[in-house]
Order: C-alpha cells, then structure tokens, then sequence
DNA sequence: ACGGGATATTTGCAAACGCATTTAAATCTG
DNA sequence: CAGATTTAAATGCGTTTGCAAATATCCCGT
C-alpha cells in the first residue's frame, strides 16, 4: 500500500501538550502578562519594557533594529519611543553618516528605570525554571539559540 | 565585604542572548508572525487559528477554558468565536448542567478548515527545529512542560 | 551630477484589543 | 428561601496596534 500524501502527524496525535508552540506561547503568554500587569502602574507598556531592556544591553541601535530585537512593530515601537523620550528615559540620535537613520540611546534616567524593572523580570524568570537543574537549563538556552538562528530573518 | 543586596546577576552580563524569556519571544513572534502572514488570506487571525487548532483536540470546553488554552483574552476570544460560528467552523452549545457556561463545538466545516491549516503550523514548526536532533527535542520539550506547570495559574 | 529606486522613520486611519461593565444564572449564607 | 456573592459570557468604549502611505534621505547607474 502506497500512501499518496507523505506522513504528517495530526495535532490530535500529538497532542497539544507536546507541541513545542503552543507550550511556548502558553509559557510566554503567562510570562508577559504577569510583566504587563506589574508594569502598568509604573507607566510601562510592554513595547516601552522591552526597549528599556534592550537598551540597556545594546547600545544605540537604529530604531529598525531595535524593532527586531524588541519583537514589536517598527511603528508601534516608533510610538513608544515617542513616549520614553517624553519621559527622558531615551533619546534619539540621528546617525551621523546617514540622516535618514535614528539612533536610540537610553539616557541615566532609563537605566534607572530599568534598575526598578529588573528584579520583576528576573523573578518571572526564576519563576518559570523553578525545579530545572542548571545542566537542564544550559542545554534548554542552547536549543533555544539554534532555533532562533534556524528562524531569523534579520541577520541582528 | 558583606553586600545588603542578595546577588542578582544584570541583563548586562547575562546578555540577551543567554535570557530565555528574550529568545522564546523572539522565536514565538517570528512563528506566530509567520503563520499569521499565510493565514491572513484565508480570513483567519491568530485568535481564530487558535481557537480552531485547540478545539480539534479538545472536546467542548467553556468559553473560559478555551480563551486559557488559546492564550487569548476572553473577550477577544468572544469576539473571534462570533466570527467562526457566523463562517459555520464552531457551534456554541449551552452547558446541559449550568446554563450561565456555553461549550464550544468544532463542526465538520471548522475540521476542514483546520486541515488546510496545520501544514503550515506543522511547517513552521519544523524550521523551527531544523537540525535539532529527536532526542534533543524531547529533553526540551520536557523542560516546556515542567515551565508551564511551574507558571500556569488555571489547572488546565 | 541627475533621475529612479531603495531604505529609515513617521503618521493617518481603520481594525483589533482589553479593561471594565452588564446581564444572566448559579451558589452560598444566615 | 431571600438576599448577597460569585461565576460565565457578552458588550461598550477608549486605547493600542499594524498596515499602508507619506516624508526624507541615500545610493546606484549612466
């Protein structure tokens, strides 16, 4: 017996609970939001935490490049450094050899921000890996890292 | 030297390469970007594939339930099944024993439309794990399922 | 050096979202 | 068993989002 579609395991076969997108999505979805509602009160969106958090590792990226890094949308993210740079926490730069291109800089008072911000990512972090011994852990992060390199469209 | 801080390591130092959370948003964004983009034609949002893929497996939850397994805010999800039902893919059913809960039933249409669909999921899925080995794969996954039973909040 | 196309960012606008409220029904309490 | 409380889902409404268009600048070929 020759079957003419190749062999494609069902959802249903799997199930939900093996299906490294939906347990990641569940996690990450859990992950945000508890992020989201700690941060509201302080004025931070999610697009606005992430740039202060990756303004803090990367330094004076262009604002597409920040977008990519921050997984928001170039427009949305244009929004929201709109409103940190209202509240001194960044400030755009205009690239020196390019003056099409924004340069974003978090300021002192951005890393300060993100001083108060830290321990609740942290914490939602050490949450989540409660009870993973750290040999389990590296090679999660290790996998975790050939995927993202599988996926990437942007060399960033 | 005794510091009044206990010891957090900064995003700094760890790098966001080597930040869990970072990658997963990252790999998910670029995932559920992807699927998105090729469902988009076919009429479906993310709230709407989603509620379709949990319903093949998952058999008449509440309206509660299901905006849990699809990480999707209830009344976003309310609005999506309205439109799902309108195109004859679910069928709400007031719960037999409580009459406040409605149960949400995939129809033959809604399978079928769902068959069409999980290609592309299971495609994405795996360029996600391209060259992960199979054993590899199941230790993170593994680890997923420990992560998500650290975090989730509803015993579902 | 000039015109056409590419690239970086912002902005207009309609759609989607999420919070809070409403409605309806079940459950608890005295 | 009446009234208060909780729970399920839908809905009103202001905010956010994201696509597409606009704006500004750069780069390439001739």
């Amino acid at each position: 017996m020759n079957d003419e579609t190749p062999l494609l395991p069902r959802l249903g076969e799997i199930g939900l609970q093996n299906y490294p997108p939906y347990l990641m999505n569940r996690i990450m979805g859990r992950y945000n939001a508890s992020l989201r509602d700690e941060m509201a009160d302080l004025g931070l969106s999610t697009p606005k935490m992430r740039a202060l958090a990756v303004l803090t590792v990367v330094d004076g990226p262009l604002i597409r490049e920040l977008s990519v890094l921050c997984v928001v949308e170039q427009s949305t993210l244009s929004r929201a450094l709109d409103q940190l740079q209202d509240g001194g926490l960044i400030r755009r730069e205009t690239d020196a050899t390019d003056s099409r291109a924004t340069r974003v800089c978090i300021t002192d008072a951005g890393r300060a921000a993100f001083e108060a911000l830290w321990p609740h990512m942290a914490a939602a972090q050490a949450r989540m890996f409660r009870g993973v011994p750290e040999e389990e852990r590296r090679a999660f992060v290790g996998t975790l890292q050939k995927m993202l390199a599988n996926i990437r469209r942007h060399d960033i």
